[in-house]
DNA sequence: GCCCACTATGACAACGTTGTCCCCCAGCGG
DNA sequence: CCGCTGGGGGACAACGTTGTCATAGTGGGC
C-alpha cells in the first residue's frame, strides 16, 4: 500500500479510502491509484485490516475426523455452501480419531481467531475450549456430544436407528442378529450398540453377548467376526452394521459367499441400492447434520444467546431388500 | 496480551518473552505470567505474529471442483497430510465448475496471504494469478492444467486412460464403443474425448460421431442417452464413461436391464469390485495427485525455481469383467 | 474582500505482536 | 569506592491497515 501510495503520489490513506470505495477522493486521483494498484499487482492484506478494524477474520473452523470419508467431505460440503453465503472461508482439519490432534487443531484455529468452530469430537475432554468459549467464539459440537462442557450439539438418533434396524430385521423373522460396531469409546458407536441391545429387548429375542463385536476394526477383523458368528452351534443370520465402514468391510467379506446373513447398516451409501442385494441402511444426511450445525454457529454469531441446545437429527430406514427374508 | 501484563504486573514485551519461551525471564516472573495467562485465558493471535514477524501465516489455499465428491475429498485428505508434516493449515473452497467462482476464491485466498495455492482450473482464464505469482506464491494446478499461464501442474494421463480402456474392449471383440463424457469445455474431458478417439482409430474400428456425448449430463440425460444408443440401427455394446458420476448414471440407468453394455468408467470407486457384474475402471489414484501436487508446492516454497514442471500421473486398468465378453 | 461551507487530502494513532536497543542493578575485581 | 559485566526487564518502533481529526484549497454569498 505504501509502494502504492508513493507511486500514485499521493498518502496512503488516499489508497486505503480507493481501496475500500470511500467518498471523498477526486475521481483523476482514485484513477491514478488505480493504475499503480495494477500496475504493482497490489493486494490488500486481509489479517492487517482484520485486526485494525477489529472485525471478524471471516473464517469458521471445522475439525473433522477424516475428511476422506465421505460421510464428513459431505458434511464439509454442507458447512463451505452455508458460509459461503454469509461470506465466510472454511478452515478444516482432520483429527483421526486422536483427541490430541482434535485439541492441536481447534486450539490452532482459535489462534487464527476463527469466528466459529465446528467440532467432530474425538476425544471426551473439551475444557480446554472453556476459555475461548467464554472469550465469545462459538462452538457447535456435530455427530457426536463434548465431553466436559455443556454446548451447542447436533446428533443424530443413533438409538433410534438401531432399534429400527433390529426391530426391521425381527419382524422379518430373525432372532440370531449381531452387531458389529466401532470402537467402544466413540459416542455414537457406543449409542447403536445400546439402541441394539433396547432393539432385541423390545422384539423379545433378548441380548447375547456373544453376538457382540465391537471395534476398532479393519477388514481382517471383519472376516475373522464373520467366521465366528457364522460356525456357532446357532449361527447369526442377520448383521447390522455400526457404520459406513463397518459396512464395507462386511460387504468385502461376504463376496462370493453363498449363503448370506441379512444386512442393515447404519450410513447410506451411494450405491447401496445397485448391489446385490441392495443393502438395507439406516439413512441420515450428512449435509442436513453440517447445515443444522452450521446454522446453529451463525445463530450464535448474529447475537442468539439463549441456552446451549441439543438437536437431534432423525434417522430413516431405507429398506431394500438386503435378505431380510429369513431364508 | 496488555491485560496479561497488567495482571502479572510486567511490561508486555516481558509477557512475549514468556510466551515464545525466549531466554532471559526469571521463573519467578515466568510463574506469574503463566498464571495470568492461565487466568485470563489469552490465546497468542497469530495474524498480528505473522503481520509483524512478516513471517508466512502457515496457509495453503486449496480451490477444487466439490468437496463432496469423493475424488476430490482424497485429493483433499492428501494435501492436509503432507500440508501437517509441513505445520500449514488447509482453506479449501469448492469452485462448482464455476470460473468466477474459483477466481474469487483464489483472490480471497491471496488477500489472506496464504503461503501457496492448490487449483483444480474451472476455467480457462488464469492470467488473474500472474501477480501474485509473481509476488512469489507459488501456484499448482492439478487435475486440469492452467488456462493462459505457465506453471507448474499435475495432471493424470487422460488421453492413455481412455485409449487403454477403448482398446481393451476392441480385443474383446467390441466395435460399437460409445463415449460419454463431461462438458467438452472441460479439459479432463475433453482430453478424454481425444484418447476416446485415438483408441477407436488403433483398434481399427473408426470414430463414429453418433457414438460420442459429451455433457453436461445428469441422471436423465444419461438415460436418454443409452436409449438412443441402444435402439441404433447398430446398438453400441460397451461405453466408456467419462468420469465417476457418469459412470455412477449409467449403472442407475442400467439397473434392471437385462441386455447389459460392457462399461468401462474412468475414475474408480468403492465398492466397483462388489457389484455384479464388477466394474471395470481406469483408476487412478486422487490422493497420489494431491500429494504430488503439494510435494511441488511445497519444493517451491523451499525455494525451488526451475522451470515450471508438468507431471502426468500414469493411470491403471483394472479389469474387473463389467461385460467386456462379448455376448 | 471576508467568511463560511465543503471537498479533497494527509498526519497520526491504533489494532496485537515482536525485534532492537537501552537501562537498571546486583555482584565482582581492582 | 569505582567501574565493569551481565542478567532481567522495559520503551519504542514497526508490520499493513483503517478510524479520527486536522488542514489546505476552492467557490459562493454577502
Amino acid at each position: 500500500m505504501n509502494d502504492v501510495a508513493r507511486l500514485a503520489g499521493v498518502s496512503i490513506k488516499t489508497v486505503s479510502r480507493v481501496v475500500n470505495d470511500e467518498p471523498g477522493v477526486h475521481p483523476s486521483t482514485a484513477e491514478r491509484v488505480l493504475a499503480a494498484i495494477d500496475q504493482l499487482g497490489f493486494r490488500r492484506n486481509l489479517s492487517a485490516r482484520n485486526l485494525r478494524r477489529g472485525s471478524s477474520t471471516g473464517t469458521i473452523g471445522l475439525v473433522l475426523e477424516d475428511v476422506g470419508n465421505p460421510f464428513y467431505s459431505g458434511v464439509t460440503r454442507a458447512v463451505e455452501e452455508i458460509a459461503r453465503l454469509r461470506g465466510r472461508q472454511v478452515i478444516s482439519g482432520s483429527s483421526d480419531e486422536d483427541p490430541s490432534r482434535e485439541r492441536e487443531l481447534a486450539l490452532e484455529f482459535c489462534s487464527r481467531r476463527v469466528d466459529g468452530l465446528l467440532i467432530v469430537p474425538a476425544g471426551l475432554q473439551h475444557s480446554y475450549l472453556v476459555p475461548e468459549m467464554r472469550a465469545g467464539t462459538p462452538v457447535v459440537f456435530l455427530d457426536r456430544p463434548a465431553g466436559d462442557v455443556v454446548a451447542d450439539t447436533v446428533l443424530v438418533d443413533n438409538i433410534g436407528g438401531t432399534v429400527e434396524a433390529v426391530t426391521h430385521l425381527a419382524s422379518h423373522g430373525h432372532r440370531r442378529i449381531a452387531f458389529l460396531g466401532d470402537a467402544p469409546d466413540i459416542f455414537t458407536a457406543n449409542e447403536r450398540l445400546r439402541g441394539y441391545r433396547e432393539g432385541c429387548v423390545r422384539a423379545g429375542i433378548g441380548y447375547h453377548e456373544e453376538l457382540v463385536a465391537m471395534g476398532p476394526h479393519d477388514e481382517s477383523s471383519v472376516r475373522t467376526t464373520l467366521q465366528r458368528l457364522h460356525s456357532m452351534r446357532e449361527p447369526a443370520t442377520a448383521i447390522v452394521a455400526g457404520n459406513n465402514r463397518i459396512t464395507v468391510y462386511i460387504l468385502r467379506a461376504l463376496a462370493g459367499v453363498a449363503e448370506r446373513p441379512a444386512l442393515v447398516g447404519f450410513d447410506d451409501f451411494e450405491l447401496a441400492d445397485l448391489l446385490s442385494p441392495p443393502v438395507t441402511v439406516i439413512a441420515h444426511d450428512a449435509s442436513a447434520l453440517g447445515k443444522a450445525a452450521t446454522d446453529l454457529l451463525f445463530a450464535r454469531l448474529d447475537g442468539d444467546n439463549s441456552p446451549p441446545r441439543r438437536v437431534v437429527l432423525p434417522v430413516r430406514l431405507v429398506p431394500r431388500g438386503s435378505g431380510e427374508v429369513h431364508a
